[in-house]
DNA sequence: CTAGTTGCAAATCATTTGCACTTGC
DNA sequence: GCAAGTGCAAATGATTTGCAACTAG
């Protein structure tokens, strides 16, 4: 159950929150959009709005539980929030994207900003082109 | 002029397409959305459509004279196309968009896209936190 | 001349919000 | 019971498109 997860975070275990949080844990593709856990719980019978997917969606976020990216085409999707930190590779062919962590990246990521002056809360690194799959 | 920079890529050189890359030349930040040229162009005293703007943005992006941006928060920002690729750093105060180039994180992204055998067409790596200025 | 371009208004799309109603605790 | 949460429909904001009028080559 996702019940304690939810109140640990301060956010009642209603309904929604509960069906949205589980959809997330176990959809097989990690990054998804608004729309995508919309139709998807509307597919599995669950009555859930739109508006409150996205109410959850940006309580989640607010609460850590999920983080949300905006790729180039200007939508974003969402994925819960792993234990580590990765960047992403977006296939612009089958739109796929695949994660990845590179310390030598974050590393200097960090050396970059200090050496600007800069206090980095966040970042995010994208690499775009064509994945394996579509290679082949 | 820029009659010919617009020719060369195909493009008639009309009025509005002279303005705006012309505006982008010479902006101060290099960072600006489509409202940004509209309203300064209207207060130029040009008479612009915001729908032609888009367009025009659109079309200098296609022909390369252009790059978008989508940031976090969802809209995005064009700037003119520089001889060299580079990074940003996004304040989350004051919204202010700072360039970077670092050699060591440009390697690494070409190494690791390679080792998830990746064809890398392009990436963007965005730094968000707060800025010199605003640190004050 | 005439295909490409533009401005405007109406149309989309993703996301947000107002509000009366419902549900967790 | 009551504040928090929800659904729906209407509002928003960014961007796009239809179309009749205009302009560069």
């Amino acid at each position: 159950m996702n019940d304690k997860e939810l109140r640990k975070v301060g956010l009642k275990a209603t309904t929604p929150r509960i069906k949205i949080l589980q959809f997330l844990a176990e959809a097989q593709h990690h990054h998804v959009s608004a729309e995508d856990v919309y139709k998807a719980l509307s597919e599995a019978g669950e009555d859930v709005g739109l508006a409150t997917v996205y109410r959850v969606l940006t309580q989640f976020q607010e609460a850590g539980l999920v983080e949300r990216h905006y790729f180039e085409s200007g939508h974003s999707v969402f994925e819960i929030k792993q234990d580590q930190h990765h960047d992403h590779f977006v296939c612009l062919k089958c739109g796929t994207v695949e994660e990845f962590v590179d310390p030598v990246i974050e590393a200097r990521q960090l050396d970059v900003a200090r050496e600007y002056g800069f206090d980095m809360t966040d970042h995010s690194l994208n690499i775009y082109g064509v994945c394996k799959a579509c290679k082949a």
